[in-house]
Order: structure tokens, then C-alpha cells, then sequence
DNA sequence: CAATAGATCATCT
DNA sequence: GATGATCTATTGC
């Protein structure tokens, strides 16, 4: 399990970091969905026209400023949900949006290559809303056994029509999971 | 293969 | 009342 302190950094080094990590939901006794994130943005806080925080806290957004590790679960174009982790000290707003999985477990290849995408595939919904990413069901973590050696790539992000030429986007090289071709 | 339309609703103005 | 951190199907070259 990644320890808070991973999350309480700039929303940018974390997006990178968490490159690798396995994203693991457990749906019950013994069952488990997991995947490899193979593709982050990065949001800023107040400053990102982008970032749903960039004008201030609402009460949709106060998880943005409070504690990091937490899940950001939103409904987008009224049919898709997306999932964020709150980076940031606590106060400070800033996010990490997942944007696709490699499966590891219980996942259809190809089923998580995309926000809305993965959210379906790993059953997230937005009563993970504020959820401890620490603790819980849903968690983060280090992969068991080391994975090669990867190349991140950087491009602008993905869907945004505002700031849409910041470089805030990270993703795996070479990896088919990631949700467009390579930049 | 590239461009576009339509689905559908919580949130903010 | 407009908008949006998406996805899929369909239309148009």
C-alpha cells in the first residue's frame, strides 16, 4: 500500500510516480480487480483553467483540497465516470486523473484504455467519492514483482478545452494499454 | 481512415 | 440554461 506522504507532493511528480502501480479494487472475499497504471494527467489546483478547483473550492470539489489519497470520483457528459487521486498537501488543491489500466486481474484486455473506460471495468462509482485510497477497497500499490524497465512519454492532455496545450500528460511508452496512440 | 453526432445529467451561472 | 477531464456508432472522403 502507498503511504500518504507518496500523494503529498506536486500533482505532476505524482502523476509520473504513479506510472507502474497497481490500482487493485476488492470487490469481495477473494475477489479482486487489478490493473497496471500505464497512463496519468496531472491537475492543478487554482491557476489550471483545466482543473474543476481552478476557480476554488465547491462542494463538489472540497475533496480536491483536503487531504492526499483520496479518491476524486466524478460523473462526466452524464454517463461516464472518472477517477482521481487528490495529490497536494492537505489544503492545497491538485489531482491525478487516471486515464487507463493494463489489466491484471478480472479485467477484459482492452476494457480499461480510457477514463470512463476503466472506471466501468474496475466497478468505481462515485459512492468512492472522498474514499481513503490508503485503506479500504480500493487501493494503490507497488507492483509484486518488478516490472521491465519503462520509457514515460509526455504530451498535452487528452478532452480539455481549456489550457489544452500544458504538457500534464504521462503514460507508458510502447505499452497497448495506453487509451491513444503514441505521441 | 478522419470527422462528427448523439447520448444524458450533475454542477455551476 | 449551458457546459463538460467521454465513448461509440455512423457518416463522409
Amino acid at each position: 500500500m502507498l503511504p500518504r506522504a507518496f500523494y503529498a507532493r506536486p500533482a505532476v511528480e505524482v502523476a509520473r510516480a504513479l506510472l507502474g502501480k497497481i490500482l487493485m479494487h476488492r470487490i469481495s472475499r477473494g475477489a479482486t480487480l487489478a490493473g497496471r497504471i500505464v497512463e496519468t494527467e496531472a491537475y492543478l489546483g487554482t491557476g489550471d483553467r483545466a482543473a474543476h478547483s481552478w476557480r476554488g473550492a465547491t462542494p463538489r470539489t472540497q475533496v480536491l483540497f483536503g487531504p492526499p489519497g483520496h479518491a476524486y470520483v466524478y460523473l462526466i457528459y452524464g454517463m461516464h465516470e472518472c477517477l482521481n487521486i487528490v495529490a497536494e498537501p492537505e489544503g492545497v488543491a491538485g489531482c491525478v486523473l487516471i486515464r487507463a489500466l493494463e489489466p491484471v486481474a478480472g479485467i477484459e484486455h482492452g476494457a480499461a484504455n480510457g477514463p470512463g473506460k476503466l472506471t466501468r471495468a474496475m466497478r468505481i462509482e462515485r459512492s468512492f467519492n472522498g474514499a481513503d485510497l490508503t485503506r479500504g477497497a480500493l487501493t494503490v500499490r507497488e507492483p509484486e514483482a518488478a516490472w521491465p524497465e519503462f520509457e514515460i512519454g509526455l504530451s498535452p492532455r487528452i478532452g480539455i478545452t481549456h489550457s489544452a496545450d500544458l504538457p500534464l500528460r504521462f503514460f507508458i511508452r510502447g505499452n497497448a494499454s495506453v487509451s491513444r496512440k503514441q505521441a
